[in-house]
DNA sequence: ACATCGATCTACT
DNA sequence: GTAGATCGATGTA
């Protein structure tokens, strides 16, 4: 737990623990909406908050680990509170949090943050200016972070790589289907925060 | 061995 | 709205 105060404004983060990802991947995907994810980077602290998930489970179709384990989707059997980050399309990479005990291929895509810290560094690594352009997507918000291949496995309780609770009530949290996902339409996976939702991916 | 497609993003029309 | 980028995973032969 560490404490931080900005003039007269006094107030308590604290990083989640493993309990937080060892649970339900719909709830965990729910509620980690509000929630500041951390880069700790040779550049400096680069961080922002989470405002649009999306959950993946072991039965469904569209999750990399539906159709057993492979050398990319290894780390989603492992342990919860991990970094789950894949490569795809040939130039993107994606980061999720595994959820679950270990044998249960589970976790959470992140696909939009809010920029906090290291917004000029953001800028550098995403050669684009305006804060919109950022993080609005999941391909986007591992270039702006410099989150890439080297972090898939990561431990989320770690030093390099964490999630904290500053206490923002992000208030209502809406669902919807999955971005780019044929199949199951009917199961209301993405998550977003309505008063966020100018940071969120495609609008 | 070859073809297709993907939990995406950008640039251009 | 559509194409192109470009690698790994998957499906068919």
């Amino acid at each position: 737990m560490t404490t931080r105060s900005t003039g007269l404004t006094l107030w308590t983060m604290h990083k989640l623990t493993r309990d937080f990802y060892l649970r339900d991947t719909v709830e965990a995907a729910k509620a980690a909406i509000g929630k500041i994810l951390v880069h700790s980077t040779p550049h400096g602290i680069i961080s922002g908050r989470i405002v649009e998930t999306e959950a993946y489970l072991r039965d469904d179709p569209a999750c990399h680990a539906s159709r057993g384990m492979t050398r990319r989707n290894a780390v989603m059997f492992g342990e919860a509170g991990r970094a789950y980050v894949y490569f795809t399309y040939g130039l993107h990479y994606c980061l999720n949090f595994v959820t679950q005990p270990e044998g249960i291929a589970e976790a959470i895509l992140i696909r939009a943050l809010e920029p906090l810290e290291g917004i000029d560094q953001m800028r550098r690594n995403r050669g684009k200016d305006h804060p919109r352009d950022l993080c609005g997507g999941p391909g986007k918000l591992t270039q702006a972070l410099g989150i890439d291949i080297s972090l898939n496995g990561e431990d989320l309780l770690g030093d390099r790589l964490c999630v904290l609770d500053d206490g923002t009530d992000v208030g209502e949290v809406v669902s919807r289907p999955r971005i780019g996902i044929k199949e199951a339409t009917d199961r209301l996976w993405r998550f977003y925060s309505a008063a966020y939702v100018d940071w969120v991916s495609m609008r």
